[in-house]
DNA sequence: TCCAGATGTTTTAAGTCTAAAATGTTTAGG
DNA sequence: CCTAAACATTTTAGACTTAAAACATCTGGA
């Protein structure tokens, strides 16, 4: 895809000189990218704020117990890892402070003894369940401008984003 | 905008007893700001890699080099700050360690000494204007997929949505 | 002039995060 | 059975991040 592409006949006068590596101008991208960082990092922002101020809990805690409470059999580290994007280093000290406030129980495993079972603990998965009530509530206020077309048509257009950029991933991983 | 509404039956059952707080479902809005974020962590990361593998620096700093490019004349640490939409003592740092390698020069402004006035030093200028270049194609590489009309369509998506969430933070300041 | 509030920056304490090295465990091939 | 590779987790060192308190300076009235 290009944008603003030259002239056709700027085009030949270059290709006659030298490889084509022309300057293409990908602005509109960088513009996509910096948007939709700003939007991301304004909400995150406010979710963590509200989180605080309310309920006073950390983001990556409160997004960890997320991930735990979709699995009652709980979760090895590395698929809390993975499905959180985040670093193992990071997911072992995160864990660690849950265990110590008695929101998650970690166990190893009964048949791989390298492997932490973590899950909510009844106290956890109560608090997360009253955090996570209101938390749908703030979502629904920040995205509140939005027609159900609109939210269809961003899902849409942001499956194909994500798919897109998992592309660039594995070619750069090759 | 509201998603699966309780049909009347249940709101004049519900209205009779008790005040209209029924439980909505905004599952929709949720998995939209889910998938918001899986984008964003996603080519966040892609980025991080890049920036390190190829140029040995993080994110942040060259965020921070970027907002400088743009600013000739160069930027008050709150001006920074507000920008990049981080806390003021985190700018501090970032500048300390930026003016350290040589990058950022740093002085007291002649009309406001509260006010630290940073830009890029001649150095800090050509070593962004090489990793730029790159990070553009980069970014090109990393929407590849996306049409022209996506790209447009998905600008004017996020905008509503940048307007919605900043009413949101208005309105919880109130 | 004086000074109370506003503004700009730094400091502090604690938490989050990463990449890379280290540790412990399992698995598969010989 | 042995062992090299793969895998799961933890540790390490350093950077980034925040909120809140502390500090410095400026500004606009009384």
């Amino acid at each position: 895809m290009r944008l603003n592409a030259p002239s056709d006949s700027v085009m030949t006068l270059d290709s006659e000189t030298k490889a084509v590596e022309l300057p293409e101008d990908h602005a509109d991208e960088l513009r996509l990218w910096l948007r939709l960082l700003t939007c991301t990092t304004l909400i995150e922002g406010e979710i963590r704020s509200r989180l605080r101020e309310r309920f006073d809990v950390t983001l990556p805690r409160f997004d960890l117990m997320a991930q735990l409470d979709k699995a009652p059999d709980g979760m090895t580290l590395s698929d809390v890892s993975k499905r959180m994007m985040v670093s193992n280093g990071n997911v072992t000290g995160l864990v660690e402070r849950l265990v110590e406030s008695g929101h998650l129980d970690r166990r190893t495993s009964d048949t791989d003894r390298r492997v932490q079972v973590i899950r909510l603990t009844k106290l956890g998965r109560a608090e997360f369940r009253k955090m996570a009530a209101e938390h749908e509530t703030w979502i629904a206020d920040i995205f509140g401008d939005l027609t159900e077309k609109d939210v269809r048509e961003l899902m849409r257009l942001l499956a194909k984003t994500k798919g897109s950029a998992q592309k660039a991933v594995q070619r750069r991983q090759d």
